[in-house]
DNA sequence: ATGAATGCGATAACACTGATAGCAAGGCTG
DNA sequence: CAGCCTTGCTATCAGTGTTATCGCATTCAT
């Protein structure tokens, strides 16, 4: 009984045709997605695009689900190997969490409507995700390796995971012109300090933490005019950036 | 013409009805979104469950969205009543903020589907999250106003605001025999020191307490001018009075 | 109290969605 | 060549959000 089939079980253009009517179809979904957000990518308006009928679509990928599925997973594993490209060789494993970090925020901010519709839904992914957190495993293996895990290593993925998707979500929620970068190094900073054992770089507060009680307890007190009161305002701001 | 009619407009046994279908529309949604999910809350089958038909639903929320909206409003102010009753006298700040993310966390566990329906796609929601976010904001104030603020007030949301969510999707997005509460604290705790600060800025509360300890901590900074500095210190004289 | 206006209930319908059935044509396998 | 599997295509089904339209009742101004 072989194994492997002596013939030829199908010629070869067979599967490859069948794989790249796959690929157009994902290619044509994902650039609807992008283009008019997820309402957007429908069945007959998917199958117009790539040049066929929508039954085809239940044949290729069984349901709409799983074409979603499909374009999912071709969109982050297109991200995997870009990323992959550029990371070189091993170096410093809490660096390789950052760099990671970094990333997987890059590629939520730069394909919103592909992550949310990864990670927007925590019913269905299971598929998507459990690659990303494959990934992060192998770092916070890396990272426990060289003696740097405060948490046990499944926390640490949780945390890691669950650090980031909020980042992301509230990056993406909040209107553009109020998107504040802090957050996401705050974010992922807090993150490393959890995950990792090595003193945080303890930052003298200097004026800023006085400047923002003064400011908080500004309004109710009345040594001050409006106009006073505006301009200090102003420069405890500035004192507490 | 009169802005204001002299005349009852509309007699209030009659407001009163319309709010009561509403409300009753409101339960009979949030009763499906509980039991059968999201997808089960159709215009149809609210209408049915209120018993009235699909049109009444449009004459009252105008929209499908606005209905949701409505839900998530109810859903969460219910929610914030029954915490105000009881949470107590203020105490200390951060265990305030702690409870608080408590809450929310709780929230989210046992109304998964409420809670989704809120933070699940950053595009809607608006109306609802900003009464969270003020809440919120009020507990950061209080703690600003303590000197124990580490970073600035808008950050400190955004990041509570990411903790929280990233934590509650991440715990509905893991199958159940697998959730680790760990998780939880770890990430409340993260969050806390982050955002909070151990050593007090100020010592005693108030504008003038606030006041002496910016005075004290404002030679060596370089965020104001010479002159700035010498109005500042002025100010800070009368405030501290 | 009477006519008018406004809102509410109900039916029907429209446009669109995901999904399936059924059938003809064509290429590959044996 | 015979048979089977895949593909292309049309038509269709059930269900969705949403709107138009009609009649009735309740309420309001005169």
């Amino acid at each position: 009984m072989p194994v492997e089939p002596t013939y030829t079980r199908r010629a070869e253009p067979g599967i490859t045709a069948r794989e790249q009517t796959r690929h157009r179809v994902i290619d044509a979904a994902m650039d609807l997605l992008e283009r008019g957000g997820r309402d957007a990518v429908t069945t007959r308006a998917v199958a117009d695009a790539a040049g066929l009928q929508p039954p085809a679509l239940y044949r290729l990928f069984g349901d709409k689900e799983g074409l979603l599925d499909a374009v999912a997973e071709h969109g982050f594993t297109r991200f995997l190997a870009a990323k992959r490209q550029i990371d070189p060789a091993p170096q410093d494993p809490i660096k390789e969490l950052r760099d990671g970090w970094d990333a997987v925020v890059e590629f939520g901010r730069t394909n919103p409507a592909l992550y949310l519709l990864m990670y927007g839904e925590p019913t269905r992914s299971t598929a998507v995700i459990r690659i990303g957190l494959e990934h992060l495993l192998d770092r916070i293996r890396r990272i426990a390796a060289a003696g740097l895990l405060r948490v046990e290593e499944g926390l640490a993925v949780q945390i890691v995971h669950a650090a980031a998707g909020g980042a992301i979500l509230t990056w993406l929620s909040v209107p553009e012109p109020q998107r504040n970068p802090e957050l996401l190094v705050a974010l992922r900073e807090s993150m490393v300090t959890t995950v990792t054992t090595r003193e945080p770089a303890v930052r003298e507060q200097g004026p800023a933490g006085a400047a923002r009680a003064l400011r908080a307890a500004l309004p109710g007190q009345n040594a001050l005019s409006e106009a006073e009161q505006q301009l200090l305002a102003e420069w405890l701001r500035r004192l507490s950036a």
